[in-house]
DNA sequence: TCAATAAATCAATATATCTTGATATTGTTA
DNA sequence: TAACAATATCAAGATATATTGATTTATTGA
């Protein structure tokens, strides 16, 4: 049941949701480039993937400073159908914007 | 977005999943069998079965002043999948408890 | 029509979650 | 080691959701 919960409360926040698609449809971002293609300060970002990766959506790669997430793999069924919902959910995503190219932030 | 959301939130209750469950298991009930059974007061059990009436999980069927709630049928694929994991969980569930049979309340 | 019953809704309070700005942690580089 | 940058965590206030008891609505039967 707690672990329904968690994953179904992960689910459960407009922020997240856009999260979640944003980075399936762009592969892995480090927060950075999260912070400048969504318009978000950090500690919101931070807050929720953190919430999405403990609720087994995301992994998170560590190069240095930088945090690089992406959706987990392989996810379980239940996990797996959320994200095909939310892969079929219109929502008007924000362009992918990074910065730092030239320090190595994106790969 | 907001209908993704909506399900989603009628999810993220440990009383509503209990709820679909019990619901899903014992089939049709009126409100004051699940009162009788899951030991809840009639408003706070009115509230959740709305909720997952208005997510598409519950349909409701009256009949003079008694309301019988059952799984709605069918499913979309999501709430479905949703309704898979839910009985696949670990619930200790109480046992079907019913009064008034006497006056019609169980069918 | 009136009383009784089942269910829905409302109002108040309690609890949980989200957002923000500040601070802490970790790793890099001078 | 010291300064800096990226990320994580914390504390406070704002917002949303859940619970309860009281009230309302709808239906039945006397």
């Amino acid at each position: 049941m707690d672990i329904f919960l968690k994953t179904v409360a992960a689910l459960n926040d407009e922020t997240r949701v856009l999260l979640l698609r944003f980075i399936d449809e762009n592969g892995e971002c480090c927060v950075c480039d999260l912070q400048n293609s969504l318009d978000m300060i950090q500690s919101r970002l931070s807050r929720h993937l953190k919430l999405l990766k403990d609720a087994g959506f995301l992994r998170v790669k560590r190069k240095g400073t930088w945090a690089y997430y992406s959706i987990r793999s392989p996810l379980d069924r239940f996990r797996l159908e959320a994200l095909e919902e939310i892969r079929h959910l219109e929502i008007t995503l924000p362009a992918f914007k990074t910065t730092n190219t030239e320090k190595g932030c994106k790969i």
